[in-house]
DNA sequence: CCGGTCACTGACAACGATTACCTGATGGAC
DNA sequence: GTCCATCAGGTAATCGTTGTCAGTGACCGG
């Protein structure tokens, strides 16, 4: 059976002093004597005392968790970028409550609202589609992680979307492509748009035909990912090359290559994944490390925590091109 | 700037009665008159009420939360269990707090202690290696995942690991594998040592020498994995077949093989993941699901927060072996 | 020897919501 | 017409901790 817990009167009894004692003692308050800080350690331990952390953010208004939204938290990018989170907050004492607006924009408030009632100290938030503009009224610390939100000026950690992207589709061209092909997530997430920003400029500025049948941009997930690639590989004149913007698609177009044996077509992917290296051909890939950018995030975060005055600008973490063999194939059959 | 919070006083004014009827009609008393209902409501949604969960919480002795500890959240395996059990969670209004005790005994109980001082509804933890009986005393409902743990009878959701090792085994040498090298995580994983039993216990049924410098019991993560599969390609007599224990170090095993080229050796991963049958050959699993092992705890955790009485019975989930190829290669260079 | 710091300590209220307990009505049964 | 059950709703206590403020000696310079 469960022991009744113990309190902080309980402490504070035991060691002959007042509550209030107690808790200097355990909040580790200078102005108090040294006996006295003894006693009531002793006493914590002898009775192995916790505080009570709901009674604490109660009195201090605040609780000491980071709240961390994602749309997905199985998704390979988000749980690295979590673990990364959880990693610098647990040395703080500080838990992580971590929340997924499951990609539904009429989720996304209702997720933040929640942990918002929980008086969390600070949000990291990935952004999925709604409207962040209802956080002005909220004086909770918030820093966005891999997208920047609409209607709101705060601090985002990003990459830069469009650049890459941009860069993948030149990368490609120097190797004879001319049907590149794009696979992007939906368009109302806001990095999609971007990474096809870049694609489009990058096109417009080789004068490549920009062809509809070309842009997949509604793979939401590794399956989509494959069937639009298969699609795409039965169009009467398929295209050579391949720009997948997202890891998740990049999974589904690696299986229809392979399983079609089109392993011929290059390919790049905007973010890398497990295997990558490890396929024939190995998979090129703009680097997109999760970790560099949560480690960023929280660094952010802590400055505003720790009250020190934040600058909403958003911080671009430099990636790179990883040529490993899939994005330099030539396009052997000539461009159309 | 802020607006300054709304309280349930500020309801209860605008609605013109008291405090503890604002909060009955917030939480679904029925003992309200339809009209001071309807008021109350049109107050709450007017002014934009959000209850105080640290207040509620300190009340009530339990908060709406779900804690969960796994090794390490970035772990897809991990990560897709907590996606499942956010989602199941959601819907009931629950959070759901993410810890990691970063594969670290001494760490185990602090992390646990951390949440049990936010008093957390239930528990839903992923043992490393600490004795847990600490938890007998503690009245808040606990489920284990994947792995049963040490000094503590109560309920867990597993896998049968030493009967799938052995399956494993046994499929390998149906092919005429006799060199059979396994790969695990460290020992004091409970895990890694039940699948080695079923490893030990197959190879001894089917005659078969058990040689150390074959078994690497302390593959951690994908490159220590990948370095041990490097050593034992190396031997003067090779293995003509690998049995990896844990996704994580498959990946490893891959990309040794397949850097080195030698996948002609045969290999049979425990727990599938992302590009398993992408891979040349494609590589046979025994199928693990997180999700699956998830949901299974998320419901029996339900059950006990719903005052179920708990069976404290483990939950053996059935797992099946997938043959792709890798597992099922021939021993073409004889067993030695 | 006195006013003034300084170091330490405790009583009390408050954080915001919920719960135990209580008060008046209302209404139907007898 | 009386009485009890039932319903609506209010009052005050409470959850465990911490901030505010007051207070007690001890010690110091003058």
């Amino acid at each position: 059976m469960s022991t009744s817990p113990i309190r902080l009167r309980d402490v504070a009894l035991a060691a002959g002093t007042s509550t209030k004692t107690a808790s200097r003692v355990i909040n580790g308050d200078a102005r108090v004597a040294v006996d006295t800080r003894k006693r009531v350690q002793e006493a914590v331990d002898s009775l192995g005392y916790q505080v009570d952390l709901m009674a604490r953010s109660l009195r201090r208004g605040v609780d000491d968790t980071v709240g961390i939204v994602v749309p997905t938290i199985g998704d390979p990018f988000f749980a690295k970028a979590i673990e990364e989170i959880e990693q610098m907050a647990l040395p703080r004492g500080i838990n992580i409550l971590v929340a997924s607006n499951s990609r539904e924009p009429h989720l996304e408030r209702k997720v933040v609202d929640g942990l918002l009632a929980r008086r969390v100290a600070g949000l990291i938030v990935t952004p999925f589609s709604t409207d962040y503009s209802f956080l002005e009224r909220v004086s909770t610390p918030v820093v966005f992680l891999d997208r920047h939100p609409e209607g709101i000026n705060v601090g985002a950690v990003i990459v830069d979307d469009e650049g890459s992207a941009h860069r993948i589709v030149m990368h490609l061209a120097s190797f004879g492509h001319r049907r590149i092909a794009l696979l992007t997530d939906g368009l109302t997430v806001k990095t999609s748009r971007l990474r096809r920003e870049g694609y489009l400029r990058a096109m417009g500025e080789l004068g490549f035909p920009v062809e509809v049948e070309l842009q997949a941009t509604g793979c939401v997930d590794a399956a989509q990912a494959e069937a639009c690639t298969n699609h795409m590989l039965d169009l009467p004149v398929p295209p050579t090359a391949i720009f997948s913007a997202r890891s998740e698609t990049s999974l589904g177009v690696v299986r229809a290559l392979h399983l079609r044996g089109r392993t011929d077509i290059a390919f790049v992917s905007f973010g890398d994944f497990a295997t990558a290296d490890v396929l024939n051909p190995a998979v090129t890939v703009i680097d997109h490390d999760p970790r560099v950018l949560a480690r960023k995030a929280m660094e952010m975060l802590s400055e505003r925590l720790d009250g020190t005055p934040a600058s909403a600008d958003d911080f671009v973490i430099p990636v790179e091109l990883i040529a490993r063999g899939s994005g330099e194939l030539p396009a052997l059959r000539a461009a159309s």
